[in-house]
RNA sequence: GCGAGCGUAGCCAAGAGGCCUAAGGCGCCUGUCUGUGGCACAGGAGAUCACGGGUUCGAAUCCCGUCGCUCGCCCCA
């Protein structure tokens, strides 16, 4: 073979589309009664966008990303995640300008140089919503509701919501600091990884999987102890308002997320029986970055969601994806002198607003007929010297086995009625 | 970036140094059925055995490298 997709990427075939539009069509009606607009943003931007906004030492600014200079000298990145380009767009359109919060949604490709693996891609692609301009705990509510509803609509029911929170800028950096005593006091217990950490991503140290670190994990300080008034006054109103919403949440005190931006509210879906990469929805609140990126202080939330994780889920909780509908008619044509007539009788068919193929003639009525079957096309028309003689077509219906003869003009007017 | 396993037609696969001009199944095409699908039967097409090198009289089979996939770690959706 000469050429392949390129490592971690995959072609979305035909017969797999079900499924990405199962998630399409749930997803935008879900963001649409909450009313959030749609955005689509380029698929790379300047390359300080995402250095500013996920954070320097962060693994996907320091290795993973996909960055490039084109032919004009300017450094491009192939888009990462989702929330920093409509952080962008935010402020290049002045959409503070609109009613606050402004509500989006996107779908789009995310580029990562990672080793793949099962549920693991290096373009993957997202769903994600984002709110700006709220502080409000009531948003953070309706974004977490938003996000477990779309799991409960695509039929996966048997998921945990984790949640934490991690502070603000102001109060962080002292429960960064307590954590980093307490760490060092365990310095010769700790995994090698987790002596990095302690120095170069201290909030990362809660999340080690080693059996021995887990257990230190455990007793360590707890952001949620550490946050000052009002991001604990957020944090107490955002529990008491999923309870009120009915959504079922577990604190995990080790939830932190590998993205700099995140302040207070961070959360994740995951599938109850988790495999590694189990995450299907990850996101929270980044009050921070949009000021970050030279706009005003302005407050937001959102969440990501993977479709290949998604889909992966569908498939494994045997979730009935209705398959896309075929053509309703393929017409069967036999003959020479039926070649014309049969393309145009196709051609009509689309016109009046109906679904046609048209099969090639070359085959035999046997196989032209096997092929509609094949295909689970509802209808054959028949178009043969006898029909053309007559003025007719055949109409078949495959279900039922049974066919009749009728006049083609009124064939044809039937149609156009029904498309009208 | 680290560790392990795997790679035979579109898909699933037998095959463990000569009997491989590579079995079988699904799917595809054709015929039995001279203009009628789903079933059955018969036939056909489709494989430089991932790629490159090496060992050997002889390699799909053994060794090395490359690429890709899978699983775990790291990290994330």
């Amino acid at each position: 073979m000469l050429y392949q997709a390129p490592r971690g990427t995959a072609d979305l075939l035909p017969e797999e589309q079900k499924y990405r539009r199962y998630i399409e069509s749930r997803a935008v009606a879900l963001a649409r009664s909450y009313g959030y607009g749609r955005i689509d943003s380029p698929v790379f931007e300047d390359a300080g966008l995402f250095v500013r906004s996920v954070g320097e030492g962060t693994d996907i600014v320091e290795k993973e990303m996909y960055t490039f200079e084109d032919r004009g000298g300017d450094h491009v990145t192939l888009r990462p995640e989702g929330t920093a380009p409509v952080c962008r767009a935010y402020l290049e359109h002045g959409m503070h300008n609109l009613p606050q919060p402004v509500r989006m949604y996107y779908f789009c490709p995310v580029f990562r140089y990672e080793r793949p693996q099962a549920g693991r891609f290096r373009q993957h692609h997202q769903f994600g919503v984002e709110v700006l301009g709220d502080a409000n705990p009531a948003v953070d509510a309706e974004v977490i509701e938003l996000a477990w509803r779309l799991m409960h609509s695509l039929g996966l029911t048997d998921i945990r919501l984790f949640i934490n929170s991690i502070g603000d800028r102001e109060s962080r950096p002292q429960y960064i600091a307590r954590l980093k005593d307490y760490y060092t006091q365990q310095f010769d217990s700790i995994c090698g990884d987790c002596r990095n950490r302690l120095e170069r991503n201290p909030l990362r140290l809660l999340d080690c999987k080693v059996e021995s670190c887990r257990a230190i994990g455990e007793e360590a300080p707890r952001s949620v102890d550490h946050l000052d008034s009002d991001s604990l006054d957020h944090w107490d109103k955002l529990r008491e308002y999923l309870s009120a919403m009915d959504i079922p949440y577990e604190i995990d005190h080790r939830l932190v997320r590998g993205l700099d931006y995140y302040t207070r509210t961070v959360f994740e879906i995951q599938p109850v029986d988790a495999g590694a990469q189990s995450t299907i929805c990850g996101g929270g609140r980044y009050d921070g970055l949009i000021e970050q990126l030279g706009g005003r202080p302005t407050p937001g939330i959102g969440f990501g969601s993977g479709l290949e994780r998604l889909t992966l889920n569908i498939k494994r909780s045997g979730v009935e994806v209705a398959d896309e509908p075929s053509p309703t008619y393929l017409v069967a044509n036999v003959g020479e002198a039926a070649r014309v007539p049969a393309l145009e009788l196709a051609s009509r068919i689309r016109r009046a607003g109906a679904g046609a193929i048209l099969s090639s003639g070359s085959r035999a009525l046997r196989g032209q007929m096997r092929q509609a079957n094949a295909l689970g096309i509802p209808y054959v028309i028949i178009l043969g010297d006898d029909e053309i003689s007559r003025g007719e077509v055949v109409i078949r219906d495959m279900n039922t086995s049974s066919q009749e003869a009728r006049p083609l003009t009124e064939f044809l007017q039937s149609l156009e009625l029904q498309g009208a």
